[in-house]
DNA sequence: TCCGTTAACTTGTACATACAAGTGCCGTTT
DNA sequence: AAACGGCACTTGTATGTACAAGTTAACGGA
């Protein structure tokens, strides 16, 4: 249940219109109602409509038009933004226990690489974590994050070794809304060998991630390396829109 | 120059806005002018400028609002279509040489797994490439795709060691518009071996991809990989807008 | 000097109207 | 039977109006 503050109409007509398309009910093909149908079904005026199809069509689910009605487009991959962004609650979604044993929660100063990914400078303090990642008691994945040292602190306070560091900052005020992720395969090194109980050289998937406030300001990098098979990362793009991502298990 | 049939007034409004913004003539923070003031500068009515806001709003080119003027929003990463999908194109755009040595095209029957993805059943004919990519004349990645036979066909008729067998097909009418690209590390084996020239086991990152039309008929299904330290793939997600996809070389 | 209130400015929501441009169907003519 | 033209329906573009809701600055009073 929404707030309980009245959606405004144009919202509640894309909801209802989104639902409509990824629900099946309108399955990819079929032609959705009229703009005039739509006002007499919902008593909206024509600009109101076209607001909540706009909206719909920058997100690929209905497609066509101009003097013939558009077409309900397929369903685009999605994922919750925090489902992407948390392996807590990303395993929890595919019905994994996940799992984690901290190796080292300390404050130390940056180095260049993390000082310029944080917008800092090099020797600034950091909160760095290394932290084993498990899915089903099994390592799954190496987790080397470095936090703004304002929001590393909170970290003191909160037994890494119980949950999602990401719920716990959220859950703290802590906003963070946007990522970049960069994703290569390196070899097996260091602490990943001794972790994840793998052979030097073996390969593993890396992403490195940027996690930032909605107005931009760095909060974490994180270099996560995940042995091969466990985790996909799945994009979608189009010519006309942009790319949608998730995080899915390797079947 | 576009066509020479004038744009809609809402349509240059949007590309001027957005040019101010992606050029760093607004800069991120900028506060930009209110509604009422473009209004005024570009002749047009509040729903016109309304709409054009609301396309970058939508692209995170403008935040903010209600009461207070939008500010410019951190450009956002970008990268075209076609730049993204065609190795070719790519290593054109960061002013490298690409190449290719075509090993095998040949038509045989669908694998189990070719066939799932590609919507056809077991054993039908595809047209299957066995390619080396180069870049600056190293070997960089090995490429596996397989056509579906009407559009594969095509390719008996073109030189795969000329070029970009994605230009090829769009040239010919082939429509190519959609990605789903699932990105993984693998350990190197039999022709990954041979054609790049590394140890049995090493690391490779994996991109296996699916391409469609816009009308979602799978056209080929693609295994590709990449000698790590060549390419990454780096994707923006923020929690409000679908992510921004781009290729990007190694540092 | 500080605080509160009010007014002016802003964006957000919703409606109405008019015309341009595209599509499809039906009727008429060849 | 096929082709063409016209009409009705569709979406696209653009304008205008009115009020709600948010923000900020200025002024007056304590």
């Amino acid at each position: 249940m929404s707030t309980s503050q009245p959606q405004p109409l144009h919202q509640r007509l894309t909801d209802e219109l989104r639902t409509r398309i990824t629900s099946g009910l309108w399955s990819e093909g079929f032609r959705i109602p009229s703009e005039a149908e739509l006002c007499r079904e919902f008593e909206a005026s024509r600009g109101t409509v076209r607001q909540a199809l706009s909206t719909l069509r920058t997100e690929g689910l209905i497609v066509g038009g101009q003097g013939k009605q558009p077409v309900a487009g397929r369903a685009a991959l999605s994922q919750p933004f925090t489902t992407f962004m948390s392996f807590t609650e990303w395993a929890g979604s595919i019905g994994k226990t996940p799992g984690q044993q901290t190796r080292e929660i300390a404050r130390r100063p940056a180095s260049p690489e993390v000082a310029a990914q944080l917008g800092i400078k090099a020797g600034e303090p950091v909160v760095e974590v290394l932290r084993l990642r498990l899915l089903e008691n099994a390592p799954a994945m190496v987790e080397r994050t470095s936090f703004v040292l304002h929001v590393g602190r909170l970290l003191f306070d909160f037994d890494t070794d119980s949950g999602s560091i990401f719920s716990f900052l959220k859950s703290h005020g802590v906003d963070l809304s946007r990522g970049r992720h960069t994703i290569d395969a390196v070899a097996a090194e260091g602490h990943d060998v001794e972790l994840l109980g793998v052979e030097p050289g073996a390969p593993l998937l890396r992403e490195r991630r940027l996690t930032s406030s909605a107005a931009g300001e760095p909060i974490e990098y994180s270099d996560d390396r995940y042995i091969p098979g466990l985790t996909n990362f799945t994009i979608e793009n189009t010519s006309e829109h942009r790319a949608n991502l998730v995080r899915v298990p390797t079947a």
